[in-house]
DNA sequence: ATCTATTTTTCTTTACAAGAAAATACCTTC
DNA sequence: GAAGGTATTTTCTTGTAAAGAAAAATAGAT
């Protein structure tokens, strides 16, 4: 049932197992950490085990003794180190539409077959016409590299120009798009950072 | 009191507003995230102006209807949007110096005039000799594009040849130096996510 | 074995989140 | 300015599950 998945999910975060992370991590007992955080021992085994759920001030007084914020319990886990490689020869190019107008430019994703990574990166080539790009936003940063030509790049209504070699960085929660600024094709590496924050 | 410092900390993550902000940036009504997450509209409504703390069950629900993890809520607000260009002609390049056997490459940093910025790009220019660079490891990952020419890259140990327009993501923290693989000089962007672990 | 120390369980209490429905505020439109 | 419709807030009640107390169990050492 409804409450059944909702709780699996939470699960995932094994809140509990960091707690008991943190706890062993200072070789702590129970007892030690109830005084420190006014908790009673038996209800923090209970967290420890996932059997209850705290409240987040109760999570929030176990967070305060380690000096963590809340974000501790549920931010993922570092991942282990891992090396991906894409080369050219290997990669999928898809084009990318523009309403019914055609093709506006290819897109290339340099997909590392990775789950946990914190980087995208996708080779966008603007070879066809030079409409504008969809204006998009999302979660983190992007950094853009004109590998080729010139790109203009329209970021929250301010377009600005970039040239070969030329990089921008900003925030992509402003809505922004590209499009091909010169009469030659361009290409530009995007790199942005993946969703966890 | 304990109990009045405690709810303090916990507004201080103002998770009330980002449920807002969310639901708003959506264009919804408390009814319609009421429908998606099978909560009541009341029940929102108080969460929001955090009259009420809400479970971590129930949080889940709305983080699931915005496809955002819990981390949304306890992660520091992202930083206000920035645009920062480094025009191609107006940067800086210096040689890095190989030991004492003479510049192995130039470095060209693309210095984005803002503090808070979660990624760093360098141009590196592969010019001269093809020794490899000193190993280096730091926090984060990477990502590096070949540019131009052919770039071996060691990470931990194992080396390995990119082609122009190759890729690799990797963990930083993983000892790794590049070399210029080809005869002909080789450049390569490489984007470092930065300190914010 | 026995005696600590630590963790787990059981049972009870109670706080507070959650829901339902009414009331208020907020716009339009006539 | 009144009427009507939508969105939000408030009030009140209830049910659930977190939280505590104390006993049981587990483990560890002497």
């Amino acid at each position: 049932m409804l409450s059944d998945t909702l709780s699996k999910g939470l699960e995932e975060y094994e809140i509990g197992s960091k707690v008991r992370a943190l706890r062993l991590d200072k070789g702590m007992a129970l007892a030690q950490l109830g005084e420190h955080s006014g908790l009673s021992v038996g209800m923090l085994s209970k967290i420890e085990r996932g059997q209850i759920i705290p409240t987040l001030p109760t999570l929030l007084r176990i967070a305060m003794v380690y000096g963590v914020g809340l974000d501790h319990f549920f931010t993922e886990d570092n991942d282990r180190p891992l090396i991906a490689v894409t080369h050219k020869k290997e990669r999928m190019r898809f084009p990318e539409r523009q309403g019914a107008k055609g093709e506006t430019y290819f897109f290339e994703s340099l997909n590392f077959p990775a789950t946990d990574r914190k980087l995208n990166g996708f080779l966008a080539e603007f070879s066809m016409k030079s409409e504008p790009s969809e204006p998009h936003s999302h979660d983190g940063v992007e950094l853009i590299y004109v590998v080729k030509g010139q790109l203009a790049i329209a970021i929250g209504g301010e377009e600005q120009i970039l040239d070969e070699g030329d990089a921008i960085y900003f925030d992509s929660q402003t809505p922004h798009s590209y499009r091909r600024a010169g009469k030659s094709a361009c290409s530009a590496l995007i790199v942005v950072t993946a969703d966890g924050e």
